[in-house]
DNA sequence: GCAAAAGTGTTGTCCTTACACCCATGC
DNA sequence: GCATGGGTGTAAGGACAACACTTTTGC
């Protein structure tokens, strides 16, 4: 809260004034925030993409996006496009990064604020085909319009990264879910094959699962219990390293 | 480089009217950097700040920035407020979060885009004194303008948990430093005693240290070895580390 | 009964931690 | 000679990696 909301246009004191006619010396640029949503289906990492509206890019994938409305947050931008596009709101969200070469929008200087979102597929079975929506394996795609290419690849890496550090894989999963599971998200993130009773045990002993006494149901193999992640108590012991470690 | 780029105004394909036109539809808003500028010196983390310019601001402390100009990199931006504050370039610098609440400033919306920048305090003597540039311990800030004391505090978080993942401690020092500096740096940033054996031991294993067969200086004790940091072998050799760890 | 995955323990290795004494220099 | 930090080793405990067999279910 700063003293200029309490004053309307009209009755502005000089301090206002002051920094008012600041701000307005400030050339403006246009802002976009651009979602990068992905999911986790069949094993694979995906993330949902849609076709370019504009004639250059005909054909071309491209992050979902959409302008900055005047006085919108950046962070309810991002929650508004990831409503508008797929219908969802709760889901993780996080600020990645700000992309600004002056070139990477071929219809002048837009600069974009990329978000990171991780959903459930199986939650949201894609009711909107608004030009093409569709979910694609990360590993597959090829090309894409602007510097979407890069954004992917920079937001792929900051979940490589963000995974192994914090429960998000748990954010792509339903809300209880097999061990086996989880470890293919990890697996499919991380592109590596891991110990099966190494990791088992690994992640009972952060002690941040629990047993919900169900199993796995319509599995063609012996089903396998299924867990919850105890959010709550997480948010509670989250360890705090302290060290070197590079 | 987009196809747009080779078009001059007149000359605009049908394909990049359509991007123009959907751009100058998008509202613009002001753009700033800041920099939070972190030096270390007499055992203490410092950030180097000014007083602001805005009346109603007066006497309080704010974080060097300034708007971003037109067709100019938000990067770029950044390079050349730390060049005019401090003089100084070749500095590390890395982008941390773009902060966009509507109201953070007085005069209007104004969107920031904070990065963070690692300097020698021995390096630069503060030749410049403009609004009263200085070095404050960051733990004896209480008051500052804007939104930056938030920004600071999410910039001191950024450091400490990037300073135990990246050798950046070293941006921080001399070029040749002995094991005492680095372990001050580690116990300032971090806020923690550590034990001088085990840090050596511990820092010697990464094998990044390069003995200079140099001593210390006008120091009132047993002068230390002086090392340098070798960041061409910690490039190559940087850790690939797959595992969970939360 | 067979395919597919669930479930489970042990051992060796390595890393981390805790801890104490003598040494070199400036004053 | 005394104050200050430099420099060093070891032992115990904890974490991680490697590794194989039996069990349960669907078909």
């Amino acid at each position: 809260m700063t003293e200029s909301q309490h004053i309307d246009g009209q009755n502005l004191s000089i301090q206002d004034k002051n920094a008012v006619d600041l701000v307005k010396s400030y050339p403006t640029v246009p802002l976009t925030v651009d979602c990068v949503i992905f999911g986790f289906d069949e094993n694979a990492l995906k993330v949902l993409l849609i076709k370019s509206d504009l004639m250059q890019f005909q054909g071309k994938l491209t992050l979902l996006g959409d302008n900055v409305q005047s006085n919108e947050d950046l962070d309810t931008a991002a929650i508004r496009v990831l409503k508008q596009r797929t219908g969802m709101s709760d889901v993780y969200l996080e600020q990645v990064h700000t992309f600004s070469k002056p070139d990477r929008h071929p219809g002048g200087r837009v600069i974009t604020t990329v978000y990171a979102s991780l959903l459930n597929i199986k939650h949201y079975e894609l009711l909107l085909h608004d030009n093409e929506l569709k979910w694609h394996p990360v590993n597959q795609i090829t090309e894409m319009a602007f510097d979407h290419s890069m954004i992917l690849e920079t937001c792929t890496q900051w979940l490589r990264k963000r995974i192994q550090e914090h429960p998000l894989a748990f954010n792509l999963l339903p809300v209880k879910f097999s061990l086996r599971q989880l470890q293919s998200v990890y697996e499919a993130i991380l592109n590596v094959k891991l110990d099966r009773r190494n990791f088992r045990k690994k992640v009972a002993s952060t002690g941040f699962l629990c047993d919900t006494d169900e199993m796995e149901t319509n599995v063609t193999h012996r089903p396998g219990k299924l867990y919850t992640f105890d959010f709550k108590l997480y948010n509670q012991k989250k360890r705090n390293f302290i060290g070197i470690d590079f």
